[in-house]
DNA sequence: ATGACAACCTGTGGGC
DNA sequence: TGCCCACAGGTTGTCA
């Protein structure tokens, strides 16, 4: 579900509630996420403090005065803040309990999110990460330089982790959209002023949609649950056969690496 | 190193 | 109406 605008979201939604708020008690209904769940989870966390909220990739770090609660929202996770009282549905598989009344709530129904529990801010699946795409070290000449030689296609070369995090399908098929760039094309043979333009629009579409509370296709929800209203920006994410916002030809829709693309055949070559 | 692909899991929508 | 298949915002691991 959520890519790099809607983790941030769901960051800066659920910090202000969970801040120097202590974790009384920790419900693991489902410990069965991509990774299980670690079954000292509750041990560790009860009486720990949160000192601090940030965001690695799509990773949040909820920062403890014990350790570091690492989680990762998958294709369907989100997390809410509400009173503890409040029934679980169906897919609410963890709850922390806060000191003030009110817990932070996981729900996930396709259970590909995770939660790590770490001593350090350390661990594998930090490793190898790309820079963020909104950090000042990430432009056009980085693309460029990592994808000589490389014949992926460049729609999945700025989808790879290693390359730039935090760009996944509706971000990618948009900013290849608003940089002209056609989303086959070897990364390889993409020039070099065309990826510093790449690197602009992928930053300036990150932030718009930051801007406005990332994307809700179906069931994405901020920390307080409201949707993301970005949905209604998209120029070719989701509107294969309908008229570019551009030129007006019809927009098509490709398969790569088992994900859709949507693209102008005119606007972008 | 690179790239292709399966795997993890549930829900939904379209076609028949 | 109901069934079956394809597909959905992500990432890791395996294999050639």
């Amino acid at each position: 579900m959520p890519e790099l605008p809607e983790v941030e979201t769901t960051c800066r939604g659920i910090a202000p509630h969970i801040l120097n708020r202590t974790v009384q008690d920790v419900h693991v209904r489902e410990a069965r996420l991509r990774w299980p769940v670690p079954a000292t989870l509750g041990h560790t966390l009860v009486g720990a403090r949160f000192k601090a909220v940030n965001r690695r990739a799509k990773y949040l770090l909820l920062e403890t005065d014990r350790g570091i609660l690492m989680i990762h929202l998958g294709m369907s996770g989100s997390l809410r803040i509400m009173p503890t009282d409040t029934p679980p549905l169906f897919h609410d598989h963890i709850d922390l309990v806060l000191d003030d009344g009110n817990c932070l709530r996981y729900h996930d129904p396709r259970r590909f999110g995770s939660f790590h529990w770490l001593e350090q801010l350390e661990h594998s699946l930090l490793d190898h990460l790309g820079p963020e795409p909104l950090a000042d070290i990430f432009d056009g000449a980085h693309m460029y330089q990592r994808s000589r030689g490389r014949r992926i296609p460049v729609k999945q070369f700025v989808m790879d982790g290693k390359i730039v995090v935090g760009v996944g399908n509706i971000y990618a098929n948009e900013a290849l959209f608003m940089a002209g760039i056609h989303p086959a094309r070897a990364a390889g043979r993409v020039a070099l002023a065309r990826y510093e333009v790449l690197a602009q629009t992928i930053k300036t579409v990150l932030g718009d949609a930051i801007q406005q509370g990332g994307t809700t296709l179906r069931d994405f929800v901020g920390g307080d649950g409201s949707p993301g209203y970005f949905a209604q920006q998209l120029s070719v994410y989701g509107r294969q056969g309908h008229p570019c916002k551009a030129c007006k030809s019809a927009l098509k829709e490709i398969r790569q690496g088992g994900r859709s693309t949507v693209f102008c055949p005119s606007c972008q070559r």
